[in-house]
DNA sequence: TTCTATGCAAAATCTTTGCAATTAG
DNA sequence: CTAATTGCAAAGATTTTGCATAGAA
């Protein structure tokens, strides 16, 4: 078996965890793989369900908030918030790759995008803004390519 | 007294309500003059402390809720999550006009602020994906100029 | 008069915290 | 052995709903 994409996030945050002073444990090294395996933000429970299905010994959801918060604190995921009153996680790239979420308003899918275009016009902004910018996110509002498909117009 | 900014997007919301069928109510008109009046969103708590002071009689802060739902509804205001848990909500300018929100990492005040070039940066975006794009938010992190200011660096 | 709007209280959600037991180092 | 990690249950916080009353048309 290759080394996936999701094994070197994986590998990259257990890192920084020990680097932190962290131990390792079950749910954790869980929560860490599964998140690796991603290509968009998951919920709290949707990750306690996810491994629910995939481990014998259940992990206890405040477990899966409490790994987040550390994960967060390190700056090795990134909340997501679409408006829906459930936070999202998802890994962060080190390399400060990223992109950025379209939620659609019909079947309530988040999907992932990215755009230099955008990339550059906020580069541009935080110069001009006199503030020191360290991160953005982009939300847009529509319908994803299979809704606009299936029903175009409204 | 002349005609301000408020009253504008008031009356606007009223005949939008009326139009749609709803009656007049205290709470209600309350809300509405209080979200016209503002620069920038509200959570519906500041909502309901803000009108406690200024009325005799109380808005219950289940009202208020109800007023920002049913506002949501006819897409005559937009809610807005900076990532905290709590939900805000601020005016939608019928001509489209809008702007976008600095969450300050330090002091947490969410500020808002406007660019062309990220509209058009999005606009071309929005035809570049396959997929109708009704709206679009963007949330940066940082400082406020004024912990710019305090507190350089970090 | 009729039906919507409102306020209060209870309920539902999502998230955090307390604590005892487990487990890594 | 020591201290961090974990799961469960309880507590918190935010938002929604039920219901009886007040109020608009």
């Amino acid at each position: 078996m290759s080394v996936t994409h999701a094994d070197i996030w994986s590998s990259y945050a257990q890192a920084a965890l020990g680097r932190a002073g962290h131990r390792s444990g079950g749910a954790r090294n869980a929560v860490v793989q599964l998140l690796g395996e991603q290509d968009c933000c998951l919920s709290a429970q949707e990750i306690f369900d996810a491994l629910r299905q995939r481990r014998k010994r259940s992990v206890g959801l405040a477990s899966v908030y409490r790994v987040l918060e550390l994960l967060l604190s390190l700056e090795l995921v990134q909340r997501i918030d679409v408006g829906d009153g459930v936070a999202r996680y998802e890994a962060l790239d080190p390399s400060g790759h990223h992109h950025h979420h379209l939620l659609c308003d019909r079947c309530g899918r988040v999907m992932a995008f990215e755009d230099a275009g955008l990339e550059s016009a906020i580069d541009e902004l935080s110069a001009r803004l006199g503030s020191e910018v360290v991160r953005h996110d982009v939300l847009l509002h529509g319908k994803c390519p299979d809704c606009t498909a299936t029903a175009p117009g409204d």
